[in-house]
DNA sequence: ATTTTAAATGAATGAATATTCATTTATATT
DNA sequence: AATATAAATGAATATTCATTCATTTAAAAT
């Protein structure tokens, strides 16, 4: 029997990812990532059941290795200051690590496999993040609010940082450049919105 | 001479709106379009250059619209928790009343028409919120930082809340239902980051 | 060394894609 | 009423799309 090449399925994986953020949903095919991986159309539908699994096995595969980081040293029981800390370092090192695999994400949210590939992954957050906030506030360290709120004052502010550091744009006079000193000036900020 | 039918132009933007939005870029195709319009495609190119100036236009066109909603009764001299009220309000009023539109633009942001649109657009806001903030750090209502700062901790969260508003995903036990209370708390929330 | 088995392929499929064109239709001007 | 002109069309174009299939290739098992 001969063997299953790993190799050529890795490269299917980085080269669909790279198709996709370069040129988008709309210009990405099978047979232009057949192309690009320099192996026949064929070959990719023994390695995936077609176009929509390739890309949703793609996105669990890599919302899984997101998740890991995203959870690495961080405990419900955490102190609020090292919890918060440690899931800014956590989604900072992620998105600064693979920033293409970031952009494919954000591609992915506003395609039509959104919903398929969002529900997965959210669970794996909601129970954890959803303890820490109830400790957090039970220790009266932060207010009660919505889950989303906080979400969105915890991490809304990073994820538009990145982007802003990602994609260029540049609304001051010079560009701008991500640094240490500007992730942990934000981080500060948003502590001093969320603590007691 | 016949005369052009504006109706049908106006018919023909709002049904490529939704449906890219409903069935994302590489759903969307201008025979779809021209099917969905009761039209003939040939009509399309009647109307626009091409697909790309198409999707371009419509983009241009609301983004102007959206621009201006943006900086209604703003002015950069007025007061730090006064001007940031307003952003708040012109863009949450946006946003609740243009649901579609707004995901549109997330389709844009993420699609390879983002660098075309995104630059004309921002152009029109560096000025006017760059004064703002220069005013606000100058008479010492809120310490110096990057524009990029300001902006990702101002708006970022705003931006987030919406989402989770429209996208329906509920991270929290109950689905997430946007409110005028929820909003004016995270709006609290923001301030107090920025506040001196 | 032969057999077995799944991997890999090249070439093909029909459907959908963006765009064009010769023709028809409606209206404003004469 | 006749003419001029641009809007609107239906049908066609070549190209690209996702998917399939008969065949070949390589390696594990015999």
């Amino acid at each position: 029997m001969r063997i299953r090449d790993e190799e050529k399925v890795s490269l299917v994986k980085q080269k669909a990812i790279e198709g996709i953020v370069e040129y988008g949903f709309e210009g990405f095919s099978m047979n232009k990532l057949a192309k690009a991986c320099e192996i026949s159309v064929a070959t990719l539908y023994i390695y995936f059941k077609g176009k929509d699994d390739l890309i949703i096995s793609i996105a669990r595969e890599e919302g899984d290795r997101m998740a890991a980081v995203f959870i690495e040293n961080f405990h419900p029981d955490l102190s609020f200051e090292e919890g918060m800390r440690i899931q800014w370092i956590n989604r900072y090192r992620y998105l600064q690590q693979n920033p293409i695999t970031y952009l494919f994400f954000e591609q992915l949210r506003t395609s039509s496999y959104q919903v398929r590939f969002l529900e997965d992954f959210m669970v794996k957050f909601k129970v954890v993040i959803s303890a820490f906030m109830h400790n957090v506030v039970s220790r009266g360290e932060m207010n009660a609010m919505p889950l989303e709120v906080f979400w969105s004052i915890a991490y809304g502010p990073l994820y538009s940082l990145v982007r802003f550091d990602q994609e260029g744009q540049s609304i001051g006079g010079k560009p701008f450049k991500m640094s240490d000193e500007v992730l942990w000036q934000t981080f500060g900020l948003v502590i001093k919105a969320l603590k007691n």
